[in-house]
DNA sequence: CCAGGGTGAGACATTGATGTATCAAATGCG
DNA sequence: CGCATTTGATACATCAATGTCTCACCCTGG
């Protein structure tokens, strides 16, 4: 019977998540199962890892389907897409670091796109009037990145509690730190 | 002559910050000596990566010196901060994922100090009203981390301008991205 | 000038992860 | 049941980074 990939694959995400170092033969227990079959699915380290950025990538794309973006408020549109990614947080998390070393590599087409949805949604809130126009879409989506990273390891720490996760993104990425009076 | 060791030191963490893979011997061209005598002043790459570490840690004791943390609003002194940090963040954005594959070691005790000094703050202002109580100081703390790395990161691979990065942070970390009416 | 410590260069062994190959056992299918 | 495919276990080769050692060289201080 052909080895369950997609097992493989979640599998890799959760334990990478937690130990973003771990060998290919802890990936392939944690899958439970052994090397030489991990070898045949995934022909190396490399291909994992391409492998487990193409499942992000759609898992994220999914995500941001899901949310709705171009449906109601853009801050509805970002409190769901935070709802709809926690669960790829932590791979995100490993996915993110790991691409810090791809040098010159240019990085996957995926991820021009979700970045572009993304960056788009921000535009749009800046153009009605819900979002302030001196932060750049760039900046505020690898804002998100950055937070979304952050608050996946802060939880794994017991830093922060779990259940707060989407909460604590959203308040501060679109209400600040600051304390305000009713708007 | 004595090798110039903070010379190593701060050419290991320029290097680092943008290949965090990179080899001893890269290290050692990079500071502009051989392998053998960057072995002889630090024991391994661990050695190496410790020393790198508490020369962060106390840059960024220095930069909260600096920032006056309990001298006018918490406003202002967060925006002092990012200004003197500003030098370290690729250094801090390093460690900060390095960090994450010491599992259980439990990481260096400066850093509990560092983390305390910034949660003081926020607590600071949120107990004299600056800041808004339902987010966290360990999670302000956690976010200011993630930020600073992230944006370290986009200015590095040219999304976001250079000039701009204390203003994006402190922007973003304090009053978010809605649009607000002047308060 | 000369002695000595530090340095650079290179050789060498070690280690850990990985790629590769083989073979027996198990599993599923006709 | 018997065959074919897949898996697990294992052994082996490779490879890169590292730790270690040696030795000639250079520079400086005495």
């Amino acid at each position: 019977m052909a080895v369950d990939r997609d097992h493989v694959l979640r599998s890799a995400a959760a334990l990478l998540a937690r130990k973003s170092t771990a060998t290919m033969d802890e990936v392939a227990k944690a899958a439970g199962i052994s090397r030489a079959t991990l070898h045949r699915q995934f022909s190396g380290r490399d291909a994992l890892v391409r492998a487990l950025e193409s499942l992000c990538i759609a898992e994220c794309e999914a995500a941001l389907d899901a949310a709705r973006l171009e449906e109601g408020s853009v801050q509805g549109a970002l409190r769901r897409i935070v709802v709809e990614i926690e669960p790829v947080a932590g791979l995100l998390a490993f996915l993110y670091t790991e691409s810090q070393l791809f040098e010159g590599e240019g990085q996957n087409e995926g991820w021009t796109k979700v970045d572009a949805r993304i960056a788009a949604l921000f535009r749009r809130g800046q153009e009605n009037g819900e979002l302030r126009i001196d932060l750049t879409p760039a900046w505020l989506t690898e804002a998100l990145y950055g937070l979304v990273a952050s608050a996946a390891w802060a939880v794994q720490e017991g830093r922060v509690a779990a259940r707060e996760f989407p909460y604590m993104i959203v308040e501060l990425l679109l209400g600040g730190a600051l304390r305000r009076e009713e708007s």
